[in-house]
RNA sequence: GCGCCCGUAGCUCAGCCGGAUAGAGCAACGGAUUUCUAAUCCGUAGGUCGGGUGUUCGAGUCACCCCGGGCGCGCCA
């Protein structure tokens, strides 16, 4: 099924050739509804390349274009462009066809691919934080729209399972572990004896070479400390897992930094061997004197005491990725502050030969209210999961207050539903790359842009069929009155010209505005028509767009990892 | 020093490939409720798009320079 948009631009493409005009410009959703719906500015393109008058030219286009099927007959507005406003009747029937549409019109993308998506990337030995919100989010959420558009997803998070800090939580096992403590809050005895080495390691030489000793030990394949660092894993996955559950995210793989271990030296041999590394100062390096922004900074894969770092294991990740999953293309998404890391990563996997498609997915930070990085009052990062508990909380306590009737059970439903959804949204509406200041008081609100909001208009939707007691019923063709239904029907044929939009420039903002707006449109029409007490046919035709957009409503937030309650 | 990101209304933010008179939400002000959930809707007001120069029919968007903020830059990840 094609969009208004495609349909609309593929006639205009054949009145350019009947015009004996070169395609030129483009046809997109009007800037302005004063404008119509859709515009193009092919004529002001074409008019400055050929040196006429855009508004002539246009006029002359205009008279081999036949959209009568689709639009009100098209206008030329100011310096040349073309206008169209579609006709209600063929938004009506559009919106008919996408009422047995399991895809809302969204077409698979034409060539699909196999892709890696690397997101969330919890550190082992530290409970996930604030600071992992939004590469878990955002990579979700690009899973599910490249998912949903029929490319082959691998999710894959890449655990920090394998570092430096293992020294000092070994130390801190075999010398300051509480047994107990550890059976309570395995994480936060951890947490514990890790900063407690810290300290000591800051003050005492002596406990700085003890934790080497007991990092060089693991890396030798010490069993007993093998032992330990096995355990510490475990213990974090629960936490992850935990953590994952709430916020319904799911990976198919979890190859943390481990995984690649024993393929380092070989990365190293290699790049070595092909000239791509060169030893310097001791260390094994890749040096980018051809790039000018890279040619004092030089990458490092192996340190000088022969020690392995993260730059190593990311460029046996990408061997991996590519070799054996057989990534087309590989989506990394984490914050801003890699991006010279990332860079290095992808020029050397240029240089290797390497012809996938690579793209570091960068994000801004999350604020506090004094807009610097979020954190609790004594500094330290906010636990994860302590934040989306809050946020559960402080859902239900409005749903308490707002609903009453609700029973127990269906409050902490809801409430997770409600809460979670919050805490997604807010970081998702907003483009990535902006730090944003989190607030509660901002994205639990039921007014705006907010998950609350797009939630209960979903959420009225239901209540109208609850109340009818009948299910949508079968219509071929919608029946569009009031301004408010053909804006609202209009609204809907949109989906399908937004989602794919989104990977453009991995942008779920957009698709997180365009609900904004479809749920805006929708109240104005639940406020400006009334639904059950109207007669028929408008009353099947009523009902069956408010499933419609319900459904709509569903499956884009859905695609943004966000669920909606019956009733809140 | 070099590099990356950001700067748009009082506040929080949209504005992807350059398009028409720069848009939302919050807060403020004024209206609408015997309800299909007012948890909403309608309206008013609010801007030198950090500053400057340039590119062109057209610049918030592109280029260059400056200012301000954040971050990163051989042996942490």
């Amino acid at each position: 099924m094609e969009t208004f948009q495609t349909l609309l631009a593929n006639k205009f493409s054949d009145a350019l050739a009947k015009a004996g005009l070169p395609t030129a410009g483009e046809l997109t959703p009007a800037t302005d509804a004063r404008f119509g719906d859709y515009q193009t500015n092919a004529a002001l393109v074409l008019g400055k390349q050929r040196g006429e008058n855009p508004r002539t030219l246009a006029e002359k286009i205009l008279a081999g274009l036949d959209v009568s099927d689709l639009c009100e007959p098209p206008t030329v507005a100011g310096a040349g462009f073309i206008n169209f406003t579609l006709r209600s009747d063929a938004v009506a029937k559009k919106a008919g066809e996408l009422l047995s549409d399991e895809r809302f019109g969204v077409a698979k993308a034409s060539s699909t691919k196999r892709i890696v998506i690397d997101f969330g990337s919890p550190n082992v030995a530290k409970p996930m934080h604030v600071g992992h919100i939004r590469s878990t989010v955002l990579g979700d959420a690009l899973a599910r729209i490249a998912s949903f558009l029929g490319h082959e997803v691998i999710r894959d998070n890449h655990i920090g399972d394998w570092g430096t800090q293992f020294g000092m939580v070994i130390y801190g096992w075999k010398n300051l572990l509480d047994r107990e403590s550890l059976q309570r809050d395995p994480l936060a005895e951890i947490v514990r004896i890790y900063k407690e080495t810290n300290e000591r390691a800051i003050g005492d030489p002596q406990v700085r070479e003890a934790c080497r000793q007991e990092l060089v030990k693991l890396q030798a394949g010490n069993k007993e400390n093998i032992d330990i660092w096995n355990e510490c894993v475990a213990f974090s996955m629960q936490d992850f897992d935990h953590v994952y559950r709430l916020l319904d995210i799911r990976f198919d793989i979890q190859c943390g930094e481990s995984f690649y271990n024993d393929r380092l030296p070989a990365v190293v041999d290699r790049l070595l061997k092909s000239g791509i590394a060169e030893i310097s100062e001791g260390a094994v390096c890749v040096f980018f004197r051809d790039i000018p922004q890279l040619a004092d900074k030089p990458c490092i894969i192996r340190k000088r005491d022969g020690g392995f770092n993260y730059a190593t294991t990311d460029v046996a990740t990408v061997d991996y990725r590519i070799n054996d999953l057989k990534a087309d293309t590989v989506w990394i998404v984490t914050g801003a502050p890699q991006i010279l890391h990332f860079r290095q990563i992808f020029e050397i996997a240029r240089r290797e030969g390497y012809k996938a498609d690579f793209r570091h997915i960068t994000h801004g930070s999350i604020l506090g209210e004094d807009r610097k990085l979020m954190k609790t009052r004594s500094g330290e990062n906010v636990p994860l999961r302590e934040l989306l508990d809050e946020a559960c909380k402080r859902a239900r306590k409005i749903i308490e207050e707002k609903n009453p009737d609700v029973s127990d059970a269906d409050k902490v439903d809801i409430a997770q539903k409600i809460g979670i959804g919050a805490v997604k949204y807010a970081d998702l509406s907003q483009y990535r790359m902006t730090d944003y200041v989190f607030s509660w008081d901002r994205m639990l609100s039921l007014q705006g842009n907010t998950a609350p909001y797009l939630q209960n208009a979903y959420v009225r939707i239901r209540s109208i069929f609850r109340k009818s007691g009948e299910p949508a019923p079968k219509v071929d063709k919608l029946i569009l009155r009031d301004p408010s239904e053909i804006n609202l029907a209009k609204r809907i044929c949109q989906f399908a010209e937004i989602v794919p939009q989104v990977l453009n420039d991995f942008r779920p903002n957009i698709l997180a505005n365009y609900l904004f707006e479809l749920a805006n449109s929708f109240h104005t029409f639940y406020e400006a028509c009334s639904v059950l007490k109207s007669d028929e046919p408008i009353r099947g035709s009523r009902l069956a767009l408010c499933d419609l957009s319900g459904r709509v409503l569903q499956r884009g937030l859905d695609l943004l990892g966000i669920k909606v309650p019956e009733k809140m």
